[in-house]
DNA sequence: TAGATTGTTAATCGATTAACAATC
DNA sequence: TAGATTGTTAATCGATTAACAATC
């Protein structure tokens, strides 16, 4: 096997900067209120001309698929991947991993397929995962609470810096050891611990005013598990979990099993 | 004001039978080894043509919150309502809204709005919530445990009607006012119950096995919160949340802004 | 009638996929 | 060389959106 080739014909990397700015913004609202729905760009910004390899947003929600996938074949000293098989693994068709892949560089070998560790070091790149990205977490109820625990986070490179609660009697309580800080404290947390993310996992009634202080404290990436269209400002990125919006979107096509039971057959 | 339209010339509710069925499978392989990705029909069925009524997944998606929307503004006993505002509310714009209620049936009044209450059972109704969902929690870890607790299923009508470990030491304990089952118990707890909602709350690992317990009980609706790929035959909708990988698509945004400023700004 | 707002059309955009030339 | 597999093209599909006729 020899050296997958570097990209050459590309320099725009990781995205080229005058990529039209898809953000991480899942479908909320914004603060300019303009209407948006799904990636809105960041900023409006220079001519897509300029824009060789932006990378699409439904590739980049795969690629952290693909790294959980090479994880795996890494640790058992697997060197190289097809495209087939990485599909496999990943649940998607092997067409759209080396589409997707393509948007990184050309880093594959005709007829060998992708150097497992080189790929793995591209795309941890590519997403930023190289770097520390602290956390904090507002909201620290039944889910905050599982979400300081969850190890998924500090597995793969987040570390939950901070937690806070605007319930002053949880103020001290350790969770993940961790103690609970209150709301207040939010801008000298985010200031000294250069808090890059910040999760809500507040009811739906605080979300947005908790999305408010974290941008204010300079947050720019907020992901919001509160069951409530929350809106940030340009330039800050949104995504959500809405835990029972899945379960109701499981709810209509259980009952149309139900209701039309043909569409459930072959 | 005037009542809302019904659907005359639409009968196909609430999507018609010979839909090119998109289930909830959202970006899993699935057991056929067929590479799917994204919405993956439930099986493959009749012609497109005998589909007048078929909701899109992103509409159905979009059904939840605007459900949202309306019981606020039901709450404060606003009769009507333009997509304007709704769009607003749910964060999309107004045409999403004309288009996704379209889905539906004609439900609105020209020069007036949609009626609030009638919309709501109509979303309601269409998602298949008039109906009582039983759900099983495989998984009482930390966030199976925040899940059992999580007010806003019960608060949308899901009923936790079970809870699993496969840990026996775990079995008896109370969580959420529910004892802790075995998971050899599943087959009998999925047929007292009707369970037809599973939640996967188990680490990676165990995720398809017990994915496999769920569906070879019955259970044809999955939700999957372990951060793994897991497949599931045709007929079975599948969903994910992985919270990492929101996590890291927000660090692909979140270092585009750090290595490529300017497509932070407007 | 005048103003408001829906429902639908059609243009556009982004994502998916099969196919295959390039090439290891 | 023969077989394998990538990278890319182009067709297709689904989703978004602006615009506006219909109509309350």
């Amino acid at each position: 096997m020899q050296d997958p080739k570097r990209d050459e014909a590309s320099p725009g990397w990781p995205a080229d900067a005058s990529a039209p700015a898809a953000n991480g913004n899942a479908g909320y609202g914004n603060r300019s209120g303009v209407p948006i729905d799904g990636a809105i760009p960041t900023a409006d910004l220079g001519s897509p001309s300029r824009n060789p390899r932006r990378i699409p947003e439904a590739t980049v929600a795969r690629l952290p698929v693909y790294l959980r996938s090479l994880l795996e074949v890494a640790d058992a000293h697997i060197v190289t991947i097809s495209s087939e098989r990485l599909a496999e693994m990943a649940g998607v068709n092997a067409a759209k991993v080396r589409k997707d892949l393509s948007y990184l560089g050309s880093y594959g070998t005709r007829g060998v397929g992708y150097d497992v560790q080189f790929l793995l070091v591209q795309i941890n790149r590519v997403l930023g995962l190289t770097q520390d990205w602290p956390v904090v977490i507002v909201g620290i109820g039944n889910l905050g609470h599982a979400l300081a625990n969850y190890k998924g986070f500090s597995a793969r490179g987040f570390r939950i810096a901070a937690l806070v609660d605007a319930d002053r009697a949880k103020v001290g309580e350790v969770v993940a050891d961790l103690p609970v800080r209150h709301l207040d404290e939010l801008p000298t947390i985010a200031a000294e611990q250069t808090i890059a993310i910040g999760i809500v996992a507040t009811p739906a009634g605080s979300a947005q005013e908790v999305a408010d202080l974290l941008v204010a404290a300079g947050v720019t990436s907020i992901l919001n598990f509160a069951p409530a269209v929350i809106s940030v400002p340009r330039g800050v990125s949104l995504r959500k979990v809405d835990l029972s919006i899945e379960l109701q979107i499981l709810s209509f096509y259980q009952q149309l099993r139900v209701v039309a039971p043909r569409a459930a057959e072959a």
